[in-house]
DNA sequence: CCTTATTAGTGTTATGTTGACACTAAGTAT
DNA sequence: ATACTTAGTGTCAACATAACACTAATAAGG
């Protein structure tokens, strides 16, 4: 039982869990499942799993997002690794080490199937009870990103290639959950220059058409200046 | 070999790595070991090892730091996980995750021993070769202490604990690798709140007698604003 | 076509923060 | 008493932040 390895040295477990965010309707949404054993069979809990021998974590973190959620990582906008928890007991026979992972994207859509485990998006602000400390790591989650959208470009992972000021504005005031000033918003953010005008208009109802941006790169850059 | 566990799962191996910060004579060094043992025979590396079954990453890191560099981690001043690497394939036996950790802290003194694997503090500014992807593991996390001290008083665990302006500044220079300009750097760490006067003065030579501070709290605490 | 309703879009001012810059104070050594 | 060395201090200009209200452009409905 103890000398799998040659020397006689014996891992413990090792287990993803992935935090996916989407904003819905100006609200911030968290992927969840509703476990379907024990520990914790019926509570609500982030998808994750076991971590097999032969792949790495982020490769681990797409087969179970896959499996449980039927979401595919190649949908996401962003990922990134977020800590490792020593504290989550998922496994009854023991110690376990969860890696975890942040993935941020737009119109995602779990699917339901037999194999997978009623995934579904809940709001932030009113999460169900979770398994394990899922909503320790949810808050981590979190703070990571209103953090990150302050210092890089990673708010464009929330928004569609096309979006008005006053989407950016909501997705910030959705991601921090506070209003911000619509004047110095567009001050600030258009200084960064990570943004450029096109000559589409967005056309929304009976009011004043706005114009579409879009950033200068779908992919995550520091920013000179930090945002608030 | 394989069904260790009773449903056939088999975890990757699971190692912890720690990079131990301190200043010596204002510049910054770190702890490293000669590895006695492939892979890497002879080259320099971070101390670490296998996370054994039982134990958290914690643990590990405390209980491989002691045994290869004699550092003991409650001597540390603080201590955090910085990120896990996939990457690192410290087992020719194939895939392995590494848990690291940063530590920080002041006359920190290696043991030399038959145990120990020829521990010793390099600068940072002209280490050695490293095994694995160890030198990018520094990096990341001297990148991290930097960014640490500009929003957390963090900076008190490279400080003893009364120490003058001058040498305060002196330990931001070093971390961050260049100068700052004096009036402008008390004026805006003395705003800070973090530490406060002495009536003891340090006396160094044929010169004017500077003023000791002392940390509010010798534990992390983010600050209001940010430093630079 | 005119009115209304609704969101888009814009600038100024006061306050606070940052960054550049040079001299006096207090001690020791000779 | 003089020289030397590090400690300690203030101003000003440039820039960033935060508070604040009106006009512009469109669609819908009468």
């Amino acid at each position: 039982m103890e000398d799998m390895y040659e020397d006689g040295y014996t891992p413990p477990i090792l287990t993803v869990d992935t935090v996916i965010f989407q904003i819905i309707d100006d609200e911030f949404y968290v992927l969840l499942i509703k476990r379907a054993a024990d520990p914790f069979k019926g509570a609500y809990a982030l998808p994750g799993g076991y971590n097999a021998i032969g792949e790495t974590t982020r490769e681990a973190m797409e087969r179970t997002l896959l499996t449980k959620t039927g979401v595919n990582c190649a949908d996401l906008r962003l990922v990134e690794q977020l800590y490792t928890f020593d504290t989550v007991a998922r496994d009854p026979r023991g110690h376990a080490v969860s890696v975890t992972y942040m993935g941020l994207g737009r119109d995602i859509v779990p699917a339901e199937s037999d194999k997978t485990q009623n995934p579904g998006f809940f709001n932030v602000r009113e999460l169900p009870e979770l398994a394990y400390d899922h909503k320790h790591i949810i808050e981590y989650a979190h703070d990571r990103i209103k953090s990150k959208i302050t210092y890089t470009n990673a708010i464009f992972s929330l928004l569609p290639e096309l979006f008005t000021l006053t989407q950016l504005q909501k997705a910030y005031e959705t991601v921090f959950g506070r209003e911000l000033d619509k004047r110095n918003f567009r001050k600030k953010f258009l200084s960064l220059n990570l943004i450029h005008e096109t000559s589409e208009l967005h056309r929304d109802g009976a009011h004043r058409p706005a114009k579409l941006y879009r950033f200068n790169k779908q992919e995550l850059e520091a920013l000179a200046r930090s945002f608030d």
